[in-house]
DNA sequence: AATAGAAATGAGAATCTTGATCATCGAGCC
DNA sequence: GGCTCGATGATCAAGATTCTCATTTCTATT
């Protein structure tokens, strides 16, 4: 990710967007609130308000650098945009987000819309169960 | 719907919960808002807080007989669970909700899940577009 | 039908997430 | 270096949902 990226997208290059977007990238999980954002920054010794995260995340997503998913529980999580549209498999137990993408499904969406009359614009999925992680929590021993 | 249903699920049969359950029944929609809910129960000149409203709806689902959805915006609807399962399709224009079902998408979703060792316990899936019909302030003339 | 015990309710406060306000600050251009 | 406007931070505000707690209402039992 360039500051080249924000310009195009109109944005100034500030210190609190480029630490943000060094946040996401460098990010383990790639799937972050913006609350954890903000506690990396404060960790890391930035002095960047609450506010300012959520706003720029805001300004991320509408330039398309971003996307931002409402998963279970209430808040967003935000992901850098980095390859094409993908869906999402959470693990209810620990949390863990896995990406995947389905040409079969693609295509079933937008044969189910079109036999609703629907032209299809967007479609949010996200696929709920148990990781076959060894460091996953799992309740069932 | 029935007492008996109520009873079943180990809660008391009270006005508030028979009351709710019939505009579930009764709706056109068939997805309603807590707050819409809410609206009705007043109209209808029951004093009935929001905050039951709220408890009950939650109720209600952990009991099976509705389930919520977060569709985009802010408030959850709630549905009466009457057949199976299905997902939704959503009109960006008018907000209009259609339900569908379609065995393939299902199907590939447990093979994917199975793919990233996930079993799979739930998910979920909205499809956002424009609807046909006459009625829908579609902004493109 | 009266009653005790438990559960449900209503009103408002509280919470949580996110967006808005506004004075101050800093990036980008001359 | 200085100017102009966008960006920031702190705080406040809004919207949705849940919690608290005193009061009410079921339900089972007498």
């Amino acid at each position: 990710m360039e500051t080249s990226d924000l310009k195009k997208a109109g944005l100034k290059v500030t210190l609190p967007r480029m630490k943000i977007l060094e946040i996401l990238e460098n990010s383990e999980t790639r799937h972050l609130t913006a609350e954890a954002i903000y506690r990396e920054l404060l960790d890391s010794g930035e002095e960047i308000g609450l506010a300012t995260v959520y706003r720029v995340l805001t300004q991320f997503e509408a330039a398309g650098l971003v996307c931002r998913l409402h998963l279970e529980g209430n808040q967003a999580v935000f992901e850098l945009e980095r390859g094409g549209h993908h869906d999402h498999i959470v693990c209810n137990q620990c949390g863990r987000v896995e990406e995947f993408f389905d040409e079969t499904i693609e295509n079933r969406q937008r044969e189910v819309a079109r036999q609703h009359g629907f032209s299809i614009k967007d479609h949010a999925l996200v696929l709920y169960g148990d990781c076959s992680d060894s460091a996953c929590p799992h309740r069932p021993v």
